[in-house]
DNA sequence: GAATATATTTTACAGATGTAGATTTCATGA
DNA sequence: TCATGAAATCTACATCTGTAAAATATATTC
C-alpha cells in the first residue's frame, strides 16, 4: 500500500473514476466526470498529479498518459473505516454497530439480513 | 443544532475537552489539553475563537469568558456517522455493518452481543 | 519540417487549517 | 488611579484544498 496521506475529496473523485476502470488518460477521466463533477481539463490534470505526488496513482506514457489507482478501493476504505471507527468510536465495532441499529431505520428485512451474517460468523 | 460547518480536527480537541465538562474558560482548556496537545495558549485561544466563529462554542463572560459547546457530542457524532455513511457506503447501513463484522476481528462474545442487539430490534 | 492541436506542467489565487507571536484590552492589587 | 499581569484579539505564515488560466511540451497533419 503506497504511503497514502490524506486524500482530499477533490482528489477521491479521480480515484473513484480509476477504480471502475484503469488505465485511462486524462481526458477519459475528465469525460467521466463530466457529468457530475463539471471541471476544467486543467483541473482534472491538476487533481491527478496531486495524486501521482502523494502515491495514490501511478501512470505510464504510450503516446499520451495512461493512469491507475496506485491505491485500491479496499484500501481506501479500510483507512477510512478504521478511522472513523477509532475517531468517532474509540475502535469499538460493537458500539458503532449498535449505533447504527439504533439510530436508523433499519428494515426488518435489514435485521434479517444482518443476523444472518453475524450467525455466519458465529463460531 | 448550530449551523455547523466543517470542524477542523484541532478544533474537535477544544470540543472534546468541553464535552467532558463545561463551561470552562481558555485556560482550562489549555490545561487539560496539556498532556496529548500542548499547543500555546495563543493557538487555544483561536481555535476557540475558529469554533465560536463556526457557531459550535458559545460563551459567556463572568470577569473571564467561560466557553461551551454548542454542538453536543451526540450532535457530532450523528453528522459524522451520516457523512461516513454516505461516503464509503453509500449510505446502506447494512453494508456498513457487514464490513466491520467481516473484516475485523469480533470475539464470539462480541457476535452474541451484536445478535442480541439486532434480535431486540426485530419487529 | 512547420503549423496546429492536444496534453502536461507551471503558476495562481482564495479559503481552510495548524500553529503561534504581537498587540491590545481589561481586571485587580497597591 | 496606575501599574501589572493575564486574557483576548489581531496578525502572520506555511501548507493544503478547490479551482483554473498561462505557458510549455509533444504529437499529428500537411
Amino acid at each position: 500500500m503506497p504511503n497514502v496521506q490524506k486524500i482530499a475529496d477533490s482528489e477521491l473523485e479521480i480515484l473513484k473514476v480509476l477504480w471502475k476502470d484503469s488505465p485511462r488518460t486524462s481526458n477519459e477521466i475528465y469525460d467521466a466526470l463530466k457529468q457530475n463533477k463539471p471541471w476544467s481539463k486543467s483541473t482534472v490534470l491538476t487533481l491527478i498529479s496531486r495524486l501521482a505526488e502523494k502515491g495514490a496513482v501511478s501512470s505510464f506514457k504510450r503516446g499520451v498518459h495512461f493512469y491507475s489507482p496506485a491505491l485500491s478501493e479496499r484500501e481506501y476504505i479500510k483507512l477510512q473505516a478504521n478511522s472513523f471507527l477509532e475517531r468517532i468510536f474509540e475502535g469499538s465495532i460493537k458500539d458503532l454497530v449498535a449505533y447504527y441499529c439504533e439510530n436508523n431505520d433499519l428494515t426488518q428485512e435489514d435485521l434479517k439480513e444482518l443476523k444472518k451474517m453475524i450467525e455466519s460468523r458465529e463460531e
